[in-house]
DNA sequence: TGTACATCAGTGAACGCGCGTTCACTGATGTAC
DNA sequence: TGTACATCAGTGAACGCGCGTTCACTGATGTAC
């Protein structure tokens, strides 16, 4: 592993567990064992290490997509329920630090958008999945797919948000039962 | 209005439209219109001018809760998300500050705590008028209140850090028709 | 009414500190002949 | 094989800056006699 590796690495440890405040230049170098001198041989400048760790070290995008027609539509919604609940567990320390700098943000969403990914991303791959259902029949064509993708995502989001906020950075995972109520009510008007 | 009040006012405008990163003791104590050194004659220190922000700054909760066995359900949760939307709407950027530094957020739940107050009340509220319309026989036993509730209040959460995200401080209203699908879908499984 | 003193909101200027950043430098590795 | 030079990752020490904070002070208002 390269030292830039080495690097974003240390900063986006501390970025989560410790917040973007803790996240100077200091401490980032003393996290990846380097001198402070080391940090700017590999970024630009401070902003350039923070932009790289929101770009590269964001929780991949949840991997399980459920298989239109496999399973139950409910069994699908908790699994995606539950992918959103670890991503977004895992992403708001790293996230929180933006809104905290509405410029930096701006930058962010730009480099984030022209990569395709962000926030809101995962709501349009659950309204995917569910038009891919609606299209097997297998839920109702009177269905608004988007108000649903947004209704389970946004309270993923929400429940990470509260847990991070009662609990901190070590906060424990979502209970399974949360992701399988909310897919059963749900699914109850599909 | 008096000095503690106009610092107060100052503190927070700034933190909503710049973000916490942007309040120092320098541009608060300039939009306020007094010297740095008289706002240690109110508050203790900085941090202290913050968390007062957070306490006393944040918007009030929701106000207009729907009558049980009024209009008619869908509506009501329609209120509720416009309430929420808003809610979220404007005490996001006060959140997100909070979010950066770890330890700052646990002393402000713990003084929220004591106070009956802060985010996942809103919760609380939602659920318990859907109790309410269970008792009046407008929304079935069976149905999960707590998760409608979460569900609910969850996207409008959500919706309310995507709009921001996407926009930043000055962010527009979020169209009455997102409050109203949501609503809409949600009511189809009560 | 006048005098002497107390109180207190607010100030200008300075302070130390930690931050991000840069500097001249080192020492290891590669390369030309 | 040995010598001379180039390259480059990484360093220790210093830099300037902006931050939060404190200091001695002012000037207005109140109060006792």
């Amino acid at each position: 592993m390269g030292t830039r590796d080495r690097i974003l690495d240390a900063a986006a440890q501390i970025m989560r567990e410790r917040g973007v405040a803790h996240a100077t230049t200091k401490e980032i170098a003393k996290a990846a064992g380097y001198s402070e001198a080391a940090l700017y041989k590999h970024f630009s400048d401070k902003e350039d290490i923070i932009l790289n760790v929101l770009r590269y070290r964001m929780p991949g995008p949840v991997e399980a997509r459920p298989k239109p027609g496999a399973a139950t539509v409910e069994d699908n919604l908790a699994t995606l329920a539950r992918g959103a609940l670890n991503f977004y567990q895992q992403s708001l320390p790293l996230l929180g630090g933006l809104l905290a700098q509405p410029q930096r943000m701006a930058a962010h969403r730009d480099a984030m958008s022209r990569h395709g990914a962000g926030p809101g991303h995962a709501i349009a791959g659950i309204a995917e999945y569910l038009r891919a259902e609606q299209g097997l029949a297998r839920v109702g064509d009177a269905v608004e797919v988007d108000a649903v993708a947004a209704l389970l995502d946004g309270a993923c989001f929400h429940q990470a948000f509260l847990r991070y906020y009662q609990e901190g950075p070590a906060a424990t995972a979502a209970p399974d039962e949360l992701a399988r109520s909310l897919a059963r009510t749900l699914a109850r008007g599909l």
